[in-house]
RNA sequence: CGGGGCGUAGCGCAGUCUGGUAGCGCGCACGGUUCGGGACCGUGAGGUCGGAGGUUCGAAUCCUCUCGCCCCGACCA
């Protein structure tokens, strides 16, 4: 452990990226490790900013004609067999549950009651195809009975190796769309309209501009005939994938025996989509914007948009100054603006700064006694770190036009250094050497999977995706000369 | 699963090599002075040193076993 835990500043992102992104997770109150290995403890104010990405997403899934629903969190054995690729894909990361029952142990606490074993191990889910499309069996008869547009948010499991506060847990939270298509070009739509969709959740909430396209078969999900995704970079140069959108075909289908009747009264097979987003946009959100002073949250996802600290020395000062941001209060409020007045006596008002820049708090207002003589008030921008005095007077439509030319700084400034780092490579020297600076490579490649894996295997970059605007462009693959019509992005990845 | 690191007060650590009354900083409680960028002084509370076994007059420290966590790889959203 290093003396940078003692001391109050973070660690730089320049010397220690992932240190820095621990330290700014625990100490901005965003999660912490918790007593299960893997598994994290999200706490208050990281989730207030989950809840607020939840209701933004759920409004856009109503919007587009999704319904929530729940379905459990175990998966018998024998339905996530149902489907092979799948069923491969994810059975060694599957937590499985074998008993019902505990009792005492004669040697003192309890144990596994051996009685209690279960007929059929129940899986946690680590998706919910499975269980969900053998629900659509019985909710399926008839073409009138499609599209069935379902969505659930709940916590799913998987036991990865290594784990990374919401860049990868073994549970995280999530939500996974599942649909059901009469055809394959709806099917297909659907993928495309919830990319979409998390596209510009990413661009108009999250203030991160993504990459829209397409996987390769190698980073396809398992069971999928077509995986999008939305690829964003970070602030270190690499790529993480931040949402993606399957076309499923007819598969899982298949494999429940989901037909319905068209309207010719044939039996066919339903069409499926399934599509999800997860706490993972926690780490998205944090590693785009965050600084050395800690996080920088995009106005419309900030769970305090503007907090006010009040600079008194006597209890009279801080009776006056409340007597002038009472109303202040009321009137931000009232414009739709979540503030925190901070008249908390116990901790002065360098702390309170010092604190609010790491909990990335949009905007700031200081209020002292000069201030009340003079009518103004002290407005700090947590985004450039810059101050101003203003009059007090108007102030709540200044507040107000800049919370939103905040919550476009910051997508700006992201999507500048996606440019800036964002390089166009033809050959496999430079591929070799830009790859270790970082940031996403345009390059050509051949098509296959044994020129992506060699790729990988030498530089540890993927093929983040095929970007669905990618122009026509005749060129040789990067690593075998071979003929390419497109350039794919490649990145290291989280 | 390989490699490394670490378990001592709420948090961060020292003490372990070389066994001898368990410490420091932050935080916390109380009192006072302060207050426009992470204040200071004083007093005080807080510990089965991850667990089990062993060696010893005596173990945080030495030995054996064990549990757990973190970081770097491989694997993955």
């Amino acid at each position: 452990m290093s003396s940078l835990f003692m001391s109050k500043a973070l660690p730089k992102r320049s010397e220690n990226y992932s240190e820095w992104y621990n330290e700014i997770v625990k100490r901005a109150d965003l999660a912490e490790n918790s007593a299960v290995r893997g598994c994290m403890v999200i706490k208050p104010y990281g989730f207030a900013i989950w809840e607020k990405m939840q209701r933004a997403l759920d409004d856009m899934f109503k919007a587009t004609g999704h319904q929530n629903a729940y379905f459990p969190l175990f998966v018998p054995k024998s339905f996530l067999e149902k489907e092979e690729e799948h069923a491969e894909g994810f059975a060694k990361e599957c937590a499985v549950v074998t008993h019902y029952r505990l009792k005492a142990d004669p040697n003192g606490g309890l144990m596994v009651d051996p009685n209690a074993k279960l007929e059929e191990e129940l899986i946690i889910r680590p998706t919910s195809e499975a269980v969900i499309w053998n629900t659509y069996r019985n909710w399926i008869q008839s073409w009138r009975d499609l599209p069935l547009l379902i969505n659930q948010w709940c916590n799913i499991v998987r036991w990865e190796m290594r784990t990374r506060l919401f860049l990868r847990t073994a549970e995280f939270l999530w939500q996974e769309g599942h649909t059901a298509h009469a055809t394959e070009a709806e099917a297909i739509e659907e993928t495309e309209r919830m990319l979409g969709v998390y596209a510009t959740f990413a661009e108009d909430w999250i203030a991160l501009p993504v990459l829209k396209g397409l996987k390769s078969p190698n980073e396809r999900f398992a069971g999928a005939l077509e995986t999008y995704c939305i690829e964003a970079l970070m602030q270190d140069g690499k790529a993480l994938q931040s949402g993606t959108s399957h076309f499923l075909g007819q598969n899982f289908a298949k494999a429940f025996d989901v037909k319905f009747v068209n309207k010719e009264n044939e039996q066919e097979y339903a069409w499926a989509t399934s599509w999800g987003v997860s706490t993972r946009l926690m780490g998205a959100l944090i590693m785009a914007h965050s600084d050395d002073k800690g996080l920088v949250l995009p106005p419309k996802l900030a769970p305090i948009q503007v907090v006010i600290v009040p600079i008194h020395r006597s209890p009279e000062d801080l009776a006056a100054i409340t007597a002038v941001v009472d109303p202040l209060v009321a009137e931000l409020r009232a414009a739709g603006i979540s503030v925190k007045f901070d008249d908390n006596d116990s901790q002065r008002s360098g702390w309170k700064f010092a604190e609010y820049e790491l909990k990335g708090v949009p905007v700031r207002l200081a209020i002292g006694m000069r201030d009340l003589e003079a009518g103004t008030v002290e407005v700090a921008r947590r985004d450039n770190l810059t101050k101003e005095t203003r009059p007090l007077a108007g102030l709540t439509d200044h507040i107000s036009s800049l919370l939103d030319e905040i919550q476009a700084a910051i997508y700006q400034k992201a999507l500048a250094f996606r440019e800036e780092n964002t390089h166009r490579v033809d050959t496999w020297e430079d591929f070799k050497a830009q790859i270790e600076k970082g940031g996403f490579i345009l390059a050509h490649w051949d098509g296959t999977a044994e020129t992506e894996e060699k790729i990988k295997d030498e530089t540890k970059a993927t093929i983040r995706c095929i970007p669905l605007d990618a122009p026509e462009e005749h060129g040789k693959c990067i690593f075998t000369g071979n003929p390419s019509n497109k350039r794919v992005v490649f990145a290291r990845a989280y």
